[in-house]
DNA sequence: AACTCGGGGCA
DNA sequence: TGCCCAGAGTT
């Protein structure tokens, strides 16, 4: 970490604070399934569904009650609800036969249950189980590639380097920082860089003039 | 590592 | 309306 980069992440704490993931959970069940459920959607949208769905079913033998196409009337107005209404009936299945209802806490056990990839078991490692996971998505991929904590064109190069660099108690939060600083100024297309908060430490800014 | 997939978002 | 794309799964 060099002095530019603890600079940054200081800013970013500043600006973003405690601000958390966006989706709302009680539990690491409600976490996983939003967090599956928020792919390629917004937590908005997750947020309202999630809302009343957790009310009715809030565990995943509860959910068990449901077929694919209840469970798809559930959650349409989120995108790709066919996959994802069989994905969680799968993994919900999974989850009441092996693991008695519980959702597991490491990642390889995550990563076997369906809809569930890399990121989404490094999100409920972080944020339900509070164990150190640093979560890429492509806000997070761009902004760190940005900034210069990562030089690399795969999300796990990007894991790897941002993880040796920055500080295992801080990838948490720098996740969350990284995401909503990647909806904010440095979204993807015309970035508002001259507006930007960390412009002045931003090599990335410095060689592209946006406005 | 490259490709597929299904549907939302944005130009 | 067509292009682009995220993230999981597959090869």
């Amino acid at each position: 970490m060099t002095e530019r980069e603890w600079a940054i992440l200081d800013r970013l704490k500043e600006e973003y604070g405690d601000i958390g993931s966006g989706l709302r959970f009680n539990n690491p069940f409600e976490l996983l399934i939003a967090t599956i459920l928020s792919a390629q959607s917004t937590d908005v949208r997750v947020n309202m569904v999630t809302e009343d769905l957790f009310k009715k079913y809030p565990t995943a033998a509860a959910f068990l009650s449901l077929n694919e196409e209840s469970l798809s009337r559930e959650i349409a107005s989120i995108g790709l609800y066919r996959s994802k209404s069989k994905n969680i009936l799968k993994t919900c299945q999974i989850l009441v036969t092996e693991y008695g209802g519980e959702v597991p806490d490491d990642r390889s056990r995550l990563e076997a249950l369906a809809g569930v990839g890399r990121k989404t078991a490094n999100v409920v490692l972080c944020n339900a189980f509070h164990k150190p996971a640093f979560a890429v998505d492509t806000h997070v991929f761009r902004v760190t590639n940005r900034l210069g904590f990562a030089n690399h064109s795969t999300v796990v190069g990007v894991e790897k380097q941002v993880t040796e660099r920055i500080p295992e108690d801080l990838w948490c939060d720098a996740h969350h920082w990284f995401i909503w600083h990647g909806r904010g100024p440095c979204k993807a297309r015309q970035p508002k860089c001259k507006a930007c908060f960390l412009a002045d430490l931003c090599e990335w800014s410095d060689k592209h003039k946006y406005q």
